[in-house]
RNA sequence: GUCCCAGUAGCUCAGCUGGAUAGAGCAACGGCCUUCUAAGCCGUGGGUCAUGGGUUCGAAUCCCUUCUGGGACACCA
C-alpha cells in the first residue's frame, strides 16, 4: 500500500469516527465513505459527499450535517491542513502534501515493480485472444485484438492476478479444407492451368504468395499426385506456413503467447467426444432432424444450437465447448475471451454451454473488439478477408510502427468503434499522443545523464521536503495514483485508462519541466531532490508503457 | 422483424461506484527557446452532453420513449 492509500484510508476512518462522535448516525448506518479528488484545486485535495448521503438518515440539512461533522473531526490526524464546507454540503479537505514525498524512495526502491498490487489475489485467469484461423495473414482487426489481449494480460498480472495468454488455433474445421482447395487453385494457376477459387475459398494475396513458394520448392511435381494426397499436403503446408507467418507478425508486434492451443489436439485426445458424453448424460441435449442439439435456450439463448450436424460432422461450436471445458479443467477460475464484433451473437450460446456443463456463466467474460475503420487519404478503407483487400497487420506495423499502433489500439475502449487515421499515425507529428508520452521519458533520461555531474547521494539522505512547488505536488499526486489506476483498470478490464494515465503524467512532467529548472548548480540540495523526483517519474512512465507494449526511448 | 452497442466542442475522443462552473488532443487565434530536448509550455474562443419523459437534494452518468448510426441474429467458421 502506498502512502497515498494509507492517508486516504485514515481520512475515511476519521470521517466515520466524526460522524459517530457527532451522533449523526450509528456506526453501522454510516454509508461507505466516498473520497474523491476534486477537479478544481480550489476544492481541496480530497472531498467527501458524506453530509449529503447522511441527509436522510440524520434528517437534517446537508450543510448543517457538514458543520457538525467537521466540529467533531480530529484535525490533528491525517495530515489535515484545512477543512471547508462548500456547495450543497461537500466537505473539502486540504492536506499538508509534504507526506507525498515519501513516494519517491518507495518508487525508486520498487523500480519496475512499482504499480503492482495484490488486488487480484492470485486468481487464475486465462486470456484467449486473436485466435485467427490459419487461413491468411493477420489484419488490422486482429492487431487490435492482439494489442488489447496482451495489455489485458499484463495489466491483470500487475494487479496481482495470475493471467496467462493463449491462442486457439482453428486447425480442424472446414475452413482448412477450403484453404487447401484455394491454395491448390492458386498453385495450378501459377503453373498456367485453369483453376478457380471456390466460392467460400480464400482470395487473399498471401495465398498467391504461398502458391509461388510451392512452385519454387516443388515445381510442378505436386500436380501429378493423386487429388486426395495433394489436398492433404496443401492442408498441412498451408496451416504450417500461415501459422508461422502469424507467429512472426505477433512476435514483431511484441505479443507473446504462453500456449498455442490446437483444435485438432482436442480431437486427438477425444475431448470433443468426451464433452458430448458429458452433455448427453446431463440431459442437456436432444436429437431432432437427424442432428444433435444443445438446449441453450434453457440458459437464455435465442434458440437451441446444433452440436452434431445431420451429416455426422461437428459444428464450430462443439470443439469450442470442449476447449472451454479444457480451460476450466486446467484450473482457471476465470476465462476471458477477446472476440471480434462479428462473434457478438456467439456469446449467449457460449455462456449457455458453460452453464450446461455445470459452471457459473460469469466465469467467462467476453471482451468484444469493435470494428476498426481505417482511413487513408481521407477515405474509409473497407476491409474484407474474402476479397483479399484487407490491410494487414504487417502493413500497419511497417507504416505506422509498433509503438504508435499499440498505443492507438490501447487508447480506446475496445468495445467502441475505432477510426484509425493512417495518414495521421504515419505523419510522425505531435498529433500522435504516443510521442508526447515517449518524449517525456526521453527528456527525463537526457536530464538524468547530465545529472551524473552531481555527486550522487542515497535517496534516504536527500532533503525531499524541498519539493514544495505546485507542479511538484501535482507530479507526486499523479505518481501516487499509479497502483490504484492499474488495479482499477484491471478490475474493469479497461486498458484505455493506462494511456490516459500516461498522458496525464507526461503532461504534469512537461508542465513541471517548463516551470522549474531541475539541474541548478546554485541550489544543489534542491537539484538532487528533483533528480530523485525525475527518477520516480521515469520509472512510472516506463512501467505504464510496458503494460501496453510501447517502448520507452532514451532519446528522440 | 428480434437483440446488442453507440450518439458529448468543427474533428477524434475522456468523463471512475450519480456530485460543485462537462474535460483533453487536433484544428483556429495570441504569447514563450543567450537557460536541463520547442515532438514542449502558457493563454483565448468554441457545448441544447441526439430527443422527450422519469427516479432525487443533485443526472452526460441510472430507468423508459423516439430518432440516427453501427453490429449480431447458420446443421459457416
Amino acid at each position: 500500500m502506498t502512502i497515498v492509500e494509507q492517508v486516504k484510508n485514515q481520512l475515511k476512518e476519521e470521517i466515520i469516527a466524526a460522524v459517530v462522535k457527532a451522533e449523526l448516525a450509528e456506526r453501522q448506518q454510516v454509508p461507505e465513505v466516498v473520497l474523491e479528488t476534486p477537479k478544481d484545486k480550489l476544492h481541496g485535495d480530497f472531498a467527501t459527499n458524506m453530509a449529503m448521503q447522511l441527509a436522510r438518515i440524520a434528517k437534517k440539512a446537508p450543510r448543517k450535517i457538514a458543520e457538525e461533522l467537521t466540529e467533531h473531526f480530529d484535525k490533528k490526524k491525517g495530515h489535515i491542513r484545512k477543512i471547508e464546507i462548500a456547495g450543497p454540503g461537500f466537505i473539502n479537505f486540504f492536506l499538508d502534501n509534504q507526506y507525498l514525498t515519501d513516494l519517491i524512495p518507495t518508487i525508486i526502491d520498487e523500480g519496475d515493480k512499482y504499480g503492482e498490487s495484490n488486488s487480484g489475489a492470485g486468481e487464475k485467469v486465462l486470456v484467449e485472444f486473436v485466435s485467427a484461423n490459419p487461413t491468411g495473414s493477420l489484419h488490422l482487426g486482429h492487431g487490435r485484438g492482439a494489442a488489447v489481449g496482451d495489455a489485458l494480460c499484463k495489466l491483470l498480472n500487475k494487479a496481482g492476478y495470475h493471467a496467462v495468454p493463449e491462442y486457439y488455433i482453428n486447425d480442424g474445421g472446414n475452413q482448412i479444407t477450403n484453404l487447401a482447395i484455394s491454395l491448390e487453385a492458386r498453385y495450378l494457376q501459377q503453373l498456367g492451368h485453369d483453376a478457380e477459387i471456390p466460392e467460400n475459398g480464400y482470395h487473399g494475396k498471401d495465398i498467391i504468395e504461398l502458391a509461388r513458394q510451392l512452385v519454387a520448392e516443388y515445381g510442378d511435381s505436386l500436380s501429378a499426385k493423386p487429388e486426395e494426397e495433394r489436398i492433404r499436403f496443401f492442408r498441412k503446408f498451408g496451416v504450417e506456413h500461415l501459422m508461422s507467418g502469424i507467429k512472426r507478425d505477433l512476435a514483431d508486434f511484441r505479443v507473446h503467447f504462453d500456449c498455442w492451443f490446437s483444435e485438432r489436439s482436442l480431437y486427438e485426445q477425444h475431448k470433443v467426444e468426451d464433452v458430448l458424453e458429458v452433455l448427453k448424460s446431463k440431459g442437456e441435449t436432444y436429437e431432432k432432424d437427424g442432428a444433435l442439439w444443445l438446449k441453450t435456450t434453457k440458459y437464455g439463448d435465442d434458440k437451441d444450437r446444433v452440436l452434431v450436424k445431420s451429416d455426422g460432422s461437428y459444428t464450430y461450436f462443439t470443439p469450442d465447448i470442449a476447449y472451454h471445458k479444457d480451460k476450466l479443467d486446467r484450473g482457471y477460475t476465470r476465462l476471458i475471451d477477446v472476440l471480434g464484433a462479428d462473434h457478438h451473437g456467439y456469446v449467449p450460446r457460449l455462456k449457455a454451454a458453460i452453464q450446461s456443463l455445470g459452471y457459473d456463466p460469469d466465469q467467462l467474460t467476453v471482451q468484444i473488439i469493435q470494428l476498426v475503420n481505417l482511413f487513408k487519404n481521407g477515405e474509409k478503407v473497407k476491409m474484407s478477408k474474402r476479397t483479399g483487400k484487407a490491410v494487414t497487420m504487417r502493413e500497419l506495423m511497417d507504416d505506422v510502427g509498433v509503438d504508435a499502433a499499440r498505443y492507438f489500439f490501447a487508447m480506446r475502449s475496445s468495445d467502441t468503434h475505432l477510426d484509425f487515421d493512417l495518414d495521421l499515425a504515419i505523419s510522425h507529428s505531435n498529433e500522435n499522443p504516443v510521442y508526447y508520452v515517449q518524449y517525456a521519458f526521453a527528456r527525463i533520461t537526457s536530464m538524468l545523464k547530465r545529472a551524473e555531474d552531481f555527486e550522487q547521494d542515497h535517496v534516504a539522505d536527500l532533503d525531499l521536503t524541498l519539493l514544495q512547488s505546485e507542479k511538484e505536488i501535482d507530479l507526486l499526486k499523479k505518481l501516487g495514483d499509479f497502483p490504484a489506476v492499474v488495479a482499477d483498470s484491471a478490475k474493469k478490464l479497461a486498458i484505455q485508462h493506462i494511456p490516459n494515465y500516461l498522458f496525464d503524467l507526461a503532461s504534469c512532467l512537461h508542465s513541471f519541466y517548463n516551470a522549474e529548472k531541475v539541474l541548478d548548480e546554485g541550489n544543489v540540495p534542491l537539484s538532487k531532490a528533483r533528480v530523485a523526483l525525475m527518477k520516480a517519474v521515469r520509472i512510472t512512465l516506463k512501467n505504464g508503457m510496458e503494460l501496453i507494449g510501447v517502448h520507452a526511448p532514451e532519446k528522440m
